[in-house]
Formats: structure tokens, sequence, C-alpha cells
DNA sequence: CGGCATCCCGTCCGATACTG
DNA sequence: CAGTATCGGACGGGATGCCG
């Protein structure tokens, strides 16, 4: 039964461009408006896109949603005690990703890997 | 400069539905040979995306090629030592998926979630 | 403020067939 | 065996506009 890798399980989760970095605001604000979440994000995610994703996120029991019933409305959006648990492996993430871009930098600099991608 | 977040340079490598999967084969097996590979992953990946996963892995340094040059051709892939680094968030993810999946079972047994994978 | 509706495009992914 | 060529569908993601 053991057939499902883990692996797969988790990048249904956060793969893509945005999951991953949604999930990484939240664990370090704790608690978030929509639209402060969206000014958070590294450049430009449209509010459809925002929406989806939370969406997801929350049918995945990672989210959870904070309506104050206000006019103007007024929602908060944090992670659950079980999204705090994607720390785990989004720290490993993260580091590995700032080590990475060093990497393929330095890479670059000497061209002496493969240099194909100008062979078309 | 620190706009750029480690967990999306992460992302850009091992998202899709194959990278990460086919890392964490190849951190388990050391070498495998094309078709190997392809039978060892779940079910069922073709072998056009299983070439043009394994080229983008390849294009970050994550996997080598080792082309024997026989007749009929004989091809074996495994991770750079850098590709192994990888396996600091893999096992990590690896984990988390896991019980996730059993999370996800308990939760939908309780349904007092949102209860809404019913309306189209 | 917090969304949803519409349109649109590029990429991901799969099946099949074919080559060296 | 190790791929490439071609086709096509599905989905992710962005732009814009409107609504409670």
């Amino acid at each position: 039964m053991e057939s499902r890798v883990g692996i797969s399980v988790t990048l249904e989760v956060v793969c893509g461009k945005w999951k991953g970095l949604i999930l990484w605001k939240l664990l370090q604000d704790e608690s978030l408006r929509f639209n402060a979440l969206r000014r958070s994000l590294d450049g430009n995610i449209s509010s459809r896109i925002l929406a989806r994703e939370l969406k997801q996120l929350m049918n995945d029991g990672l989210v959870e949603r904070i309506d104050h019933q206000t006019v103007p409305p007024h929602v908060e959006y944090r992670l659950s005690s079980y999204g705090r648990s994607t720390a785990s492996f989004l720290h490993a993430m993260n580091q590995w990703g700032i080590k990475h871009q060093e990497e393929m930098r330095a890479v670059q600099s000497y061209p002496g890997r493969t240099g194909d991608e100008s062979t078309p």
C-alpha cells in the first residue's frame, strides 16, 4: 500500500508558483488579511489567483479563514495548527533554494559544465 | 535584494508532477537507466516527459548523464553530488506527505470541516 | 475590503508513432 | 534501449472588470 510516495502528496499540496510562498508568509506573520497577504507576496499575485490558492489550502486543512463579519469586510487568514507542521519541509526548501541560487551563479561564471542551452 | 524567497527557487526546480519523484528514486537507487527509472516511477510517465524532466534536472546541475557509448545504447542517470543535497528537503517532504495522507483520511471520516466537494 | 466572472495564453502532461 | 516528433487536452496563471 506504500506505492504512494510522500513526495507526490506534498507536491500536490504546495506545488505551483504561489502555495509554498503563501504558507511561508503565514508562517512568519501569524495572521494576515487578504490584501495584506497579497501585497506581501513577492511581486504581483492577482486576487483571483490568491483566492483560489487559499481555497485549496483551506480544503487541505492547512489554512483557516476568520471572517469578522463586519462592514467593510475584515477577513483574516492564518495557518491551522496542522498547517504549521509544513514548517518542517518549508524551512529545508528555503535553505536549499537560497544555496541553489548561489550555486547557479557560480556555475554560470565558470562555463565548464555542459554549455548546452545554446544548442537547439 | 533578499526579495527572492528560497521557497520559490526550490519550487521552480522540483515543482510539477514528476521531478520530485525522480530525484527521490535517484536518491535511493544511486544509478538508473532510462527505462528502469521510467518503470520505477509510480505509474506511467511517458518517455517524452521523462526525457524532458531529466534534461531540466541536468540543466539545474542535479542529475548527471553517463552514456556508455555502446550499441545498443546504455545510458545511466545519477544524482550529482550537488543533487544529493536535495535530500535535505525531500526527506522532510516525504515524511510530511505520508502524514498528510493519514490526516486527510481522518478528516474525511469526520465530515465536519467544509463538506463541499460535492458542490459542482 | 474581499472576493467572483470572463477571457486568454503558455505550460504541463499524456498517448501514439517513429528513429538510431 | 534511449530517446524524438506530433498531436491534443487540461490546468495554471495573468489582466480586467464588476459586485456585495
